[in-house]
DNA sequence: CGTGCAGTTGAGCAAATTCAACGCTTGTGG
DNA sequence: CCACAAGCGTTGAATTTGCTCAACTGCACG
């Protein structure tokens, strides 16, 4: 899987057909950065970029989601995080990335290159501010999950399942984007592990599984005693 | 354990006697920083910070070793890192810790306030750079720790060892501060587990138990393929 | 701190079941 | 007769489940 495309989007060709200039339309967040970008399809389980590419680029999701990851020499596999559409990925303090990114589904994501936009955080604080504030942030998110180590399967998938609804838009259900698979790399458990965890909450009542992918949230408070 | 100490220090009352201010012969890193701070002596165990303590402060260690840590409802403790001289910690995102912090033996610290040093950070793009690349670095080690989810405790131990020896002045010996209990919490292992692992480490002849805390690589190769 | 022993948890494997994407056929209206 | 959309079946992937076992935990004690 995650067949490479970046190298071609490296070399100016992007490989999907709507890739849009500028998009004036989409500054939801901040201005400057929206405006240097490109916009970029990819295809379910299309790699972004590699675990030892140069971080020429920053991303920011549009829409679809995104999981980034590393791979061990005997082929297991840890998820470093999901982003949904609005989240930065790809910032990384050295030259080279250190995990590798891949679509989930297809995803569009927005691309800046990453030269001009330090040059402008030079000289605009604000910029700066902001780029160092999501590094903090992505930083935050990753020491909450050096809690999972001490967390029980069924801690890990409740907190999972509140993390994911506290990102989507309704607050007592969530629509996940990626398969049981992911779950379990993302939360060092195996995909069996994930499914049983799941079925087993379902039976005690504390959510409903309406469909593998959407998942209603009926006890938050249980659910809550035990992620936290 | 962990006596909360800061408080006192936030008052401008140090608890130790021994505080110096400015430290001229201490700037092996940066210029500025070292400069706009003072010394503080924490006993063994003495909290540093809470968890939840306002980030007022910027702190780095000049001697012993301090950990980091994060404790659940329910008792269980997560080390968050281990920082030994030269080492910046309480660099966090938000204006809130979300690490307490605590000395692991006797321990002095550089102790910073940030708002003068955000303030300088300001001026001089190069202090801003330092601070982003710090966060930066933190955020690339609590990331690769997330692969500790899906290694198995000989994995787990073998790869804090050589993280350590890697941190040491010496590549084939370690001297551990901490205790066992310590890199348990640290690796998300039982004291008991980290204790038996060990011992088959050096069954295995991979290592020695000079001492508890002293521990000599004797297989370098074997232990990094265990551990990486 | 280290170690013996019993107890749990989650992993690993295999089989059963569900889901979803795709292509093909069929029916309808223009 | 053609265009189009709904319906159907096939097929491969994803998910769930049962069973067994190794690894790690928890406790007791030297």
């Amino acid at each position: 899987m995650a067949t490479s495309v970046l190298p071609l989007a490296f070399a100016g060709l992007p490989i999907e057909p709507r890739v849009t200039r500028g998009a004036p339309e989409q500054r939801d967040v901040a201005g400057p950065i929206e405006l240097m970008g490109a916009r970029i399809t990819f295809a379910r389980n299309a790699e972004i970029y590699g675990e030892t590419e140069p971080a020429d680029y920053l991303y920011k999701v549009v829409s679809g989601a995104v999981r980034t990851c590393k791979v061990t020499s005997d082929g297991r596999r840890q998820i470093g995080g999901f982003y949904l559409p609005g989240d930065i990925f790809g910032l990384e303090g050295g030259a080279f990335h250190s995990f590798s990114a891949e679509a989930i589904g297809e995803a569009t994501v927005l691309v800046v290159r990453r030269k001009p936009l330090m040059a402008l955080a030079e000289r605009d604080g604000d910029v700066a501010r902001q780029l160092w504030a999501s590094t903090a942030a992505e930083l935050n998110r990753a020491q909450g999950r050096l809690l999972l180590l001490i967390k029980s399967a069924q801690e890990r998938v409740a907190g999972f399942l509140l993390e994911m609804a506290g990102r989507s838009p309704r607050q007592d259900a969530v629509d996940l984007p990626m398969t049981r698979q992911d779950i379990g790399e993302y939360l060092g458990l195996t995909i069996e592990t994930v499914s049983r965890t799941l079925t087993s909450l379902q039976e005690t009542a504390l959510i409903e599984l309406a469909t593998t992918r959407h998942i209603v949230l009926r006890n938050r408070d249980a659910l809550e005693q035990l992620g936290n």
